[in-house]
DNA sequence: CGGTTTTGACCCGCGC
DNA sequence: GCGCGGGTCAAAACCG
């Protein structure tokens, strides 16, 4: 492995002359060296019987012209075995540094394992221990809830967990060689990364997967569609084309679709097994030949719960307001391909890595080099691997009391979920010990901590966040600090961490809305006639024009950031008027929606 | 009239 | 090989 190892990193590799075996001084009989004395001997023999049939004079002259020659030869000689020893002494000097190279990326790799392991929680531990045969790259689960999470069911949610067990150091592998560039305009960078068909995911393998689909080209399941692959979609299609991510969002909706900001035709309709509601096909249309769909179901445990699994990125410009989801599902896609599901315990550090800061990932999971990131208190990821689809979900959906849903919780949602027959579910519980509620209803995010339901309910996330960039050195007791700070402290380190969660943007946002405009609306500087978003908290009531379940809460808090991202950032801001509260046209994005203020 | 939704039929993979 | 189930197609209906 080693060897294999050595060239891997890139160092120049000593030229080798292929016909000289840099071998020690035991090779050196086949040296040129020793090849011309072995002439000179002949030649010397050749000499002598030759001296035999002329005169002496000449053979005298001819001996002296002879010695002088092999003189040369042998000095030649002498000079061409130097260089070949100094060109060992090179290749063994070279060797070494690889070596070491290898040795120093094999602590590095260690270090981080061991860093990983640390901060699991204990739950995390006692999933370690379960005899899972998550062994296999196919069965990777995560899951992050962007809720309150009590600590029962957080429990039950452990033990659906395997991602963190025997894998772990497979997966932080994982997440040392993937970075996943989801891009959601398809031209700036040309992302890398494609789904491994593997446990052992390389970058060699995560090349192509993003580029079919920044291409335009979706690699939709293979198995099915071909037919509409071709029609539409993809003018050919690799003979085994890579798995493809899916993003599961799951959110309190009380309307037919979650509003995404993107425009969808539906074009079919299916009863799941196991699940009354009807599962509802969506198409992307934003473009003719765009790849991306969605499934959209109800939970069947939790009717009020919508599921909604995003696939395929989109390969045209999107609006704004959908930049949101489309960053978070690729996002959260990138996080399940590249094995960053491991992180697990409340400011965790995922040990991922980016491949490529400069990707459109609007909301990246992942860490420049060094960075670390931190999920937010409460925030889960479950990510599932079918045979067909590796899957992670966003669980947005909250449960203010524990028990009025017990259904929603992962512990048991493998039964209620449509991918239930994903063979393994781990959930990664980042900290519920504060009792933050991170909900989105029905197009609002709210965010409650319970702890602190009289105060403005929106800060903890980010201030942990915060707490956590600053290394915890203060070790200042939680305490809220003024608003206007607290988004200046949260805009440097979202900006200083490109690698902020989606889920933490969501709170930000909700945050800043809730704070910047005190009633829980913000509106655009621009275009003020239309909410950029709504928020709900336990102070404040906001009713929604809009339609149904928006996602854009993760849009548009450019008006209280000062950040310099992109639209296509790592943040998503967007302006107010493209947000889908003011799309009432296409019935897929927000069709008859109606407020849920329930929480 | 163009776009979307509905819905039965069809295709295909997978498990038995 | 067969049945099941998920996913998609495509024509008809619907809607603004």
């Amino acid at each position: 492995m080693e060897a294999a190892a050595a060239p891997a990193f890139g160092r120049p590799r000593p030229v080798v002359k292929p016909e000289k075996p840099a071998g020690d001084s035991d090779d050196d009989r086949n040296s040129p060296s020793n090849q011309s004395l072995l002439i000179k001997k002949e030649n010397h023999g050749k000499e002598e019987h030759e001296s035999e049939d002329k005169t002496s004079n000449s053979s005298d002259q001819k001996d002296l012209s002879c010695t002088k020659i092999q003189e040369e030869q042998l000095e030649s000689a002498r000079t061409e075995m130097g260089e070949v020893r100094e060109e060992n002494q090179r290749l063994k000097m070279s060797l070494g540094q690889i070596m070491k190279d290898y040795e120093a990326l094999k602590m590095q790799f260690l270090g981080i394992v061991g860093r990983e392991a640390k901060k699991l929680p204990e739950h995390d531990k006692e999933q370690r221990q379960r005899p899972h045969d998550d062994q296999t790259e196919e069965t990777d689960l995560v899951s992050l809830t962007l809720g309150r999470y009590p600590m029962a069911e957080k429990k039950k949610a452990a033990e659906e967990k395997n991602i963190n067990g025997g894998d772990k150091e497979e997966a932080v592998k994982q997440a040392l060689s993937l970075g996943l560039n989801c891009k959601f305009e398809q031209e700036s960078t040309p992302a890398t990364v494609k789904e491994a068909h593997s446990p052992n995911r390389s970058l060699t393998i995560s090349a192509d997967h993003e580029t079919k689909e920044d291409a335009g080209e979706t690699n939709w399941p293979p198995s099915k569609g071909l037919k509409t692959m071709r029609s539409a979609d993809d003018d050919a299609l690799p003979p085994n084309p890579p798995k493809r991510a899916r993003v599961c969002v799951r959110a309190r909706c009380e309307t037919t679709t979650m509003n995404d900001g993107c425009q969808w035709r539906k074009y079919g309709q299916k009863i799941a097994k196991g699940n009354p509601c009807p599962r509802a096909y969506y198409r992307c249309t934003g473009s003719p030949t765009c790849p991306v769909r969605k499934q959209v179901q109800r939970c069947a445990d939790d009717m009020s719960i919508l599921i909604t699994t995003y696939e395929g990125n989109h390969n045209h410009p999107l609006p704004a307001s959908a930049t949101a989801m489309a960053s978070t599902t690729s996002a959260a896609a990138s996080m399940l391909l590249s094995g960053s599901s491991t992180s697990s315990a409340p400011n965790t550090t995922a040990a991922a890595s980016s491949s490529s800061s400069s990707s459109n990932h609007a909301l990246s999971f992942y860490s420049n080099s060094k960075q670390n990131f931190y999920l937010p208190n409460n925030s889960s990821i479950i990510s599932s691997t079918s045979p067909t689809h590796p899957t992670i979900t966003l669980d947005l959906t909250s449960n203010p009391s524990s028990t009025s849903n017990p259904s929603t919780h992962f512990g048991k949602f493998p039964s209620s979920f449509p991918n239930s027959r994903y063979p393994f579910t781990s959930q990664l519980d980042f900290g519920s010990s504060r009792n933050n509620v991170l909900s989105w209803n029905n197009g609002v995010l709210s965010y409650n901590r319970n702890s602190h339901p009289a105060t403005t309910p929106t800060n903890n996330i980010y201030q942990n966040y915060i707490q956590h960039q600053r290394n915890t050195a203060m070790s200042l007791p939680h305490q809220q600090p003024p608003l206007p700070d607290t988004i200046a402290a949260a805009t440097k380190a979202i900006t200083a961490d490109p690698s902020f969660q989606s889920a933490l943007a969501a709170a930000l946002t909700s945050i800043i809305g809730s704070g910047g405009a005190g009633t829980g609306t913000v509106k655009s500087s621009a275009r003020s006639e239309q909410p950029l978003f709504q928020l709900t908290s336990t102070a404040t009531t906001t009713t929604n024009k809009g339609n149904g379940c928006g996602t854009s809460f993760l849009s548009n808090i450019t008006t209280a950031t000062p950040s310099n991202s992109p639209p296509t950032g790592n943040m998503a801001f967007v302006p107010a008027s493209s947000l889908p509260f003011s799309n009432p046209k296409s019935a897929s994005a927000s069709p008859g929606d109606h407020i849920d203020l329930t929480n």
